[in-house]
DNA sequence: TTGCTCAGTGTAACATTATACCAATACAAA
DNA sequence: TTTGTATTGGTATAATGTTACACTGAGCAA
């Protein structure tokens, strides 16, 4: 820890906007935003796209020379669970969830296969077409995984 | 390879039919279900839920003693390509399909976190959903994962 | 302030999941 | 048979993820 926070900025500054919103999500849950949890966040912000846990490790110790696999699953887990951040489990990928605030909400994800685009979609349709299907079952959905591979408008 | 495969076979007979099956569907593509392919798919159609590629692994030395990760792996690879299982991505495990034939089926699995049961479930207005959501994105989706997790029926 | 508590962290080791590589072999077509 | 391709054997290693345990440091009550 011997990098100050400021040195992660940049002259792009959407993610600063971002970091505001989940600062501000977190006190208002009594969560602390640590400081190792700001620089993953601030890394995952400022990528376009989804990253590996090993990946993000590796810009994390550029920052944080100490950092171990541990430091970054536990920061991945703590934004996971704030809903800030997304896993992609058919990709062993993480990426920054760009409609926080709402902190659980169903994730579809589109996934190019060709050039490694994610676009994150929102459909309550959808996860209600998937909770009523899941009701027929007996079943009660907590989290729902929907990932689609294929190609983007770019890659056709 | 020392064991014969009909030391694989039980009382229950209802494997013998998936892979009288298999094997039908194999020859009209002209594919080649080897013999370890053959024993990977009796495993897994005599195990109720879902394994892991190295619980499964296990098994298989029972009857192959010098069986490698890489031969699960590329049993399970030929088996998923042939639409006879299915790979679980969000718990890293695997499951017979029991509605293969149609072999590039759309997946969709209720997979329950309490007791491990996975219910393959069969909607094509689901499908048709995430296919009219890709469209509206340009999108054209080539394989799809839709898992969604939660307490089956017994476990409320 | 002092001491308590507990979430968070540092660190190392470990566990799990999956693939790369190259040689050997089996199979099918020519 | 020859030739090309798919499959397998065998070794090692990559990639991903978890656990254990001691320690630190912020928040809080006395
Ligand atoms: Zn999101
Ligand atoms: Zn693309
Ligand atoms: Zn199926
Ligand atoms: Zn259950």
């Amino acid at each position: 820890m011997t990098t100050p926070l400021s040195a992660t900025s940049s002259h792009d500054s959407s993610h600063v906007k971002l970091l505001a919103q989940a600062q501000q999500a977190c006190q208002k849950k009594g969560a602390r935003l640590t400081k190792t949890r700001e620089q993953v966040f601030l890394l995952l912000a400022k990528r376009k796209g989804a990253v590996g846990a090993y990946d993000l490790l590796a810009e994390l110790k550029e920052l944080d020379a100490a950092a171990k696999p541990a430091t970054i699953y536990r920061a991945l887990d703590f934004l996971s669970k704030q809903g800030f951040v997304h896993k992609i489990e058919s990709i062993n990928a993480f990426i920054m969830c760009h409609h926080f605030g709402d902190c659980n909400h169903p994730v579809q994800l589109l996934i190019c296969d060709e050039c490694g685009h994610v676009e994150e979609i929102q459909s309550n349709n959808f996860d209600l077409a998937l909770r009523s299907m899941a009701d027929a079952n007996g079943f009660t959905i907590s989290h729902q995984i929907v990932e689609a591979h294929g190609h983007c408008k770019a890659c056709q």
